[in-house]
DNA sequence: CGCCGACACTTTACGGCATAAGGAGATGTC
DNA sequence: GACATCTCCTTATGCCGTAAAGTGTCGGCG
């Protein structure tokens, strides 16, 4: 269910990844037929499967009928499955290597690269379900990754605790847009709503809980304190993932802002 | 990949979550041979999969297979595959309804409730791979978050306000002992260690990008900053994750303690 | 007692998945 | 023209969830 990346031979997935054609650059006549792809038409067909059809959509069938192609016309270009997806999860963090608030104060910049984050995992709803523990170690990653610690780098803070800080920062980030991105997800592939959904079961739950309220007064409240009309924009779930991505990044910041101390400089 | 859950007749699993037998009871002797299990023991058995398999792992077979039956067995207990992924969710989650830190000042609780959900999702790694977007409703899942608000409510704030922070503090909880899990799931399953798979990397990253350190000064300098003995006790990427909840926990505490205001109170 | 219908559980089958193995045809070099 | 090499195809294997149909066991009713 979740995928590891990076299984396969690291020197080969590698030089594809930073496209290290060779040193001796690349021969181009070779015998054989011309290929009739290219990698990067793969990966692009790989993301847009992906972005549709979400990662369980993703098959090897569903890429090369893309491409017109047969599942098995996709290992001349990649080794793996798994290899494919390194470079379609390398390929979109493109996406978000360019400093759109650059100079700006910290606090604004970092409240640009979470609104585009949140976009970014919108549109490639899978990226958030690939597994953070093997890094791919692409150069857009890098890239992202750097982006984020130039907008960290004038709060002073130590290489230390901004370790803690930029992990905090993408939990919460992948964790509010990946909810955001499966209410969708969900609402398109069961045909069902939101609203139908709890329709159905709200008056289930209150007959199996009787005692709802007694029982979970605290959760009583939260309810209760809701303002509905949020919600039929964009749906209950999106909403409070978006709330708690506000919330969350308001309150790291305020966090932030109230711990620096000059013994964290530099 | 992501599992969506809850999809069967609402009426038929609502009434398992909650364990609502019937108004009239069990009749209990009926025509036909005695089961031979239980709805708990086919829940407890694919909870004991999904801990050591994944949910990559959890196949109707693997769960038949554990109880001396085939695959096909439990459908006489359980409608569906993504049923008794319901069952299992709320029934670990049972493990976090118990109030540990009562009465404690509230940092301390909080600080509780989160060493403890990490520990939750290590011993239960799926938990953090099943979609929060349609929840499962059941008691079990209500009770801990009863719990989380019950920690939350001496900082006096707003319900509009503590949504977003019980969201945020939930992904970075998820997020951050996901990733952990996951750091041991891939040793485990790869038979690569974390610092076998680095090694095997490590040179060619700096073959194929031999400018990395001007190219990505930050990285750089974030990576010169680590404590290497952290590591060798739990692996890198564990380690990344621990302080990643540690501090991320720290800041909103922080954060959370200087926005109070008067007008936030109930 | 004998039979019927309900029920637990099994075997078999289907279409989907990744990918190993091997074959067909195109294209370059000699 | 022969041959090596390459792209792309078909086929096969062993997984998955679960539909369909069969087997044997039991309680209740005649």
């Amino acid at each position: 269910m979740v995928i590891f990346a990076s299984q396969g031979d690291p020197r080969r997935t590698m030089a594809l990844l930073w496209r290290d054609t060779g040193s001796a650059a690349a021969p181009d006549r070779r015998p054989g037929p011309r290929p009739g792809l290219t990698l990067d038409a793969v990966v692009a067909a790989g993301i847009e499967v992906a972005d549709v059809d979400g990662l369980a959509g993703l098959s090897m069938r569903a890429v090369g009928e893309r491409l017109g192609r047969t599942a098995m016309a996709l290992y001349t270009y990649v080794s793996d499955k798994a290899e494919l997806l390194d470079l379609m999860y390398d390929q979109v963090h493109a996406e978000l290597v360019a400093d759109t608030a650059d100079g700006a104060d910290w606090r604004t910049a970092l409240a640009a690269w979470a609104a585009e984050s949140w976009d970014f995992h919108l549109r490639h709803p899978w990226v958030s379900q690939v597994s953070m523990t093997r890094p791919v170690l692409g150069p857009n990653e890098n890239a992202a990754m750097e982006r984020l610690l130039r907008i960290l780098r004038p709060t002073g803070v130590s290489a230390r605790r901004t370790r803690g800080i930029v992990g905090a920062l993408t939990h919460l980030v992948r964790g509010a847009a990946a909810m955001a991105a499966e209410s969708r997800q969900a609402a398109r592939e069961t045909g069902q709503s939101e609203a139908d959904w709890w329709y159905a079961r709200s008056p289930v739950l209150a007959a199996v809980a009787p005692d709802y309220e007694t029982r979970f007064p605290l959760l009583t409240w939260l309810e209760a304190g809701r303002d509905a009309a949020d919600d039929d924009a964009v749906g209950y779930m999106e909403n409070e993932a978006r709330q708690a991505l506000a919330e969350g990044l308001k309150v790291i910041v305020a966090g932030i802002d109230v711990s620096r101390t000059p013994s964290d400089t530099i």
